[in-house]
DNA sequence: AAAAACTGAATGGCGATTCATTCATAAATC
DNA sequence: GATTTATGAATGAATCGCCATTCAGTTTTT
């Protein structure tokens, strides 16, 4: 069947949806499940090919190797919640509420596709070699963001003077993170996105009673 | 050569130090230098075995798999770790301060031995299987002596009671497992250790100015 | 001279990638 | 508008290299 869709059987030329690379967008979603059930070396092409409902063969059509494809995942993934985020984010003045909606879209958006929250937490970290392409890319850009959120809130009297920008934003990378994780570990399938305000809470006030 | 060996050419009855095993911790370190620097999928049973200086087959007389070798040197470490931090944190009274030898002794330990830490930080994330299993085990035992400590602290009125001890502590240990991700990806070697004070600080304290 | 350790070449299985072939559809020709 | 020809997406069996594991033979220890 060799017709990368260009429309879907309703009413001749429909809606412009994604013309041809639509099947591309197939084999990520489904090499996205099957890498964070299975772990991307455990994983057959032929098991994404299968998922997708294609022959092994024509996942080479769309990606040069297995590799490219996890590569893909992220890249996609990355591109799009910077994108988004930074839009949303530049809206808000102080620095505490684009703190806060930081974190909430961290959650929200790896809350809302576990599988995609697998691959991010469990494979990203799979390799030294992938963190480090990785951590020039996206990541980096990501911690910052907030570096420079945190910077912004000392200038303006919000947050405390007398502490590191990078560490701070590197701990609350990493709780955000930590949430993230037990949450694709856990077996109770709770919402992950309340949890942000729980962070911001402590993160803000500090644990220790006054 | 085949001797596993007993004493170590120095007077007859040296130490008693590991009579028999010592070739087994030898792969251990092998693999864990091995696995360090290539990650466990790309690394080849024959390149721990060259790093041990043993032969291929050698390993197996010690380990029944590849798989086993990764488990083994989780359990010794990760066993070693809680019984010698165990011992120590029982000596403390407060449970800021033993909150704060926690994550001293989190990252001297991890910073001490920067391949043991990646293998910690890269390939334990490298499955979700592995994480489970080992979240199971240790990992949860580990999260469970921070959780401890913070409640204990609400109790003796060091530590706020209108915070959640269990997000509490995911939030730590997260913010400290970031600083050796990041340690351990960063091109320059600053010691690990010292980052303690700084993340404790911000987790007392919190950020925001008053 | 047993027994215990060790060796490293050979095996066997796996799985990423390739490529000759198929065939639905489009374009050209009648 | 029917027939022929061209296109290139899709297929999936076959290939090919890799590497964990084994084991028959060697060396060392007791």
């Amino acid at each position: 069947m060799p017709r990368p869709n260009t429309s879907n059987g309703k009413s001749a030329r429909a809606v412009a949806v994604a013309a041809v690379p639509d099947k591309r967008q197939a084999i990520l979603r489904a090499a996205t499940k099957v890498f964070a059930r299975k772990g991307y070396f455990n994983s057959k092409v032929s098991d994404v090919a299968g998922e997708a409902g294609i022959a092994d063969g024509t996942v080479y059509l769309y990606f040069k190797s297995k590799d490219e494809i996890l590569h893909s995942i992220f890249d996609r993934a990355m591109e799009e919640f910077i994108a988004e985020g930074k839009k949303e984010i530049h809206e808000i003045k102080r620095a505490d509420k684009r703190l806060q909606r930081i974190a909430e879209l961290h959650l929200e958006k790896l809350g809302a596709d576990r599988d995609l929250a697998v691959v991010f937490q469990v494979e990203l970290r799979g390799s030294t070699k992938f963190m480090e392409e990785f951590s020039a890319a996206g990541f980096a850009e990501y911690l910052s963001i907030i570096h420079q959120t945190i910077e912004d809130g000392q200038k303006t009297g919000v947050f405390r003077t007398d502490i590191n920008a990078t560490v701070c934003s590197k701990i609350l990378f990493g709780a955000l993170d930590e949430m993230v994780t037990n949450w694709i570990l856990s077996r109770n399938h709770y919402p992950l996105a309340p949890m942000a305000e729980e962070v911001l809470k402590i993160f803000f006030g500090g644990i220790r009673e006054k």
